[in-house]
DNA sequence: GCGGAATGGACTAATCTCGAACCATTGGGA
DNA sequence: TCCCAATGGTTCGAGATTAGTCCATTCCGC
């Protein structure tokens, strides 16, 4: 085997300290919205837990997302770390601003890697016999992002992407779905909310929703495929 | 948001402790075959900087391989820490007794996971503009595999697939595939290496070479679901 | 009001992990 | 033959991380 596939696998075991790691993955999931402003996280004993760290070192990483302003934390009964974040409406010059600050080479990497998996997941997802309840979260969730006010318009869409990975059933595909989104959010949270792409999206989802239903692998992808292909060629435009 | 996407998100930030994973990663070289029999792995100092642990830890994993008898380390100028595993042929019951120890959950995991990313990849790749190179890449990988012998079938069998990941690009899904083919890897290995066997994955191979260099994603994907569902089928009948 | 339960806050001793420096062995080349 | 470069082997002090324990605050229900 050559030499390249080495990289794959000997690719670094951490990807920094644990507090460091703590910080990016909380921030991860207030700005994905899986905690929405309002929300509280677990409490830290749970959460410490989950994260498999010790509640000294998920204490500092909430502190320091406290002292940025992500968090408010109130103590007693019924208190908790909660998200006081609200993602910001995004200004002129902020998305070639995030394209640029990424670098190419990254966001073609990551571009790639969503495309990929989100096909996948699609496809799987279309190839599974599907219970009732499974049907009915999927329409949920596409009524959702239909139904969302613009504030919550990316929060709603990444709950409904990540549906289709979760509804596999596969806890390794639905993560690293996230992981997928996640690495774009800070992209696609730059670029504005307007009529016109939303509703293209929205057509694009129902059409997902509709060959995911009709058991249909080759549609499923080519939706995938066309809603995907649509923000990427918007953000790799940025690059130039 | 609801609290399932919360589980995807909120997992553990590191699996165990330095040491544990660094002994998991450099078995999982050995196992795929990345690192072949004979070869030596990279000098301590480099793979400490790649895998982002200090040297410390790093040989403390290393000399637990050692002991457990997968490497063989010599110092000097040209020595190094050499594999000396050689996968086991596999005996009646391997199989089974492997099944069952992953369990039915992990294993549907895993290959719900693999079967995605594989279509994922397979998929992203066909609808790449492939360079000479890299089509000559996929044909030598292929014919690799094809004139392997039994005892490096599997090595270089992960190689070819591990190869078309690769070639997208992006290192994420490198990653992601390599993450995928290591969870079915003990598995895989427990399956004996037998001629029809063989017969058949070397058409299902050469189809989703095929499909791959003629840009058809549609055919891609048949191609990889009908190789990926031989062994996930021949795995399931295991756990009953 | 009071007590108790659920939460965050703080401290400590033990252990893990790191970076850095230095030692030991080996083999090729001057 | 001797030196040097490339490798593994060893040690140490500093800092990160942990598990466990106990304290402080809040608020619901009695």
């Amino acid at each position: 085997m050559d030499g390249h596939q080495l990289v794959a696998l000997l690719r670094p075991v951490r990807a920094g300290n644990a507090f460091e790691e703590t910080v990016e993955r909380l921030l991860q999931a207030i700005k994905l919205g899986v905690v929405a402003p309002g929300d509280k996280l677990p409490p830290e004993r749970e959460l410490a837990a989950r994260l498999g760290i010790s509640r000294v070192t998920l204490r500092e990483a909430i502190r320091a997302l406290q002292e940025a302003g992500y968090l408010d934390v109130r103590r007693g009964r019924y208190g908790g770390a909660f998200v006081v974040y609200q993602p910001p409406r995004p200004r002129q010059g902020d998305l070639r601003r995030a394209v640029k600050q990424m670098g190419a080479d990254e966001l073609d990497d990551a571009l790639t890697f969503r495309m990929a998996i989100e096909c996948g997941a699609a496809q799987v997802l279309a190839a599974t016999e599907l219970t009732g309840e499974q049907r009915e979260t999927l329409r949920r969730r596409l009524a959702g992002v239909n139904d969302a006010a613009p504030a919550d318009y990316r929060r709603l869409d990444t709950a409904f992407h990540l549906s289709i990975a979760e509804l596999t059933g596969s806890a390794l595909l639905a993560s690293a779905a996230a992981d997928a989104r996640l690495r774009v959010t800070d992209l696609l949270n730059a670029i504005p909310v307007l009529g016109p792409n939303i509703d293209h999206a929205a057509a694009q989802h129902a059409a997902m929703v509709a060959a995911i239903l009709a058991g249909d692998a080759e549609a499923a992808r080519r939706a995938v495929v066309e809603h995907l292909e649509g923000t990427a060629a918007l953000l790799r435009a940025f690059l130039a």
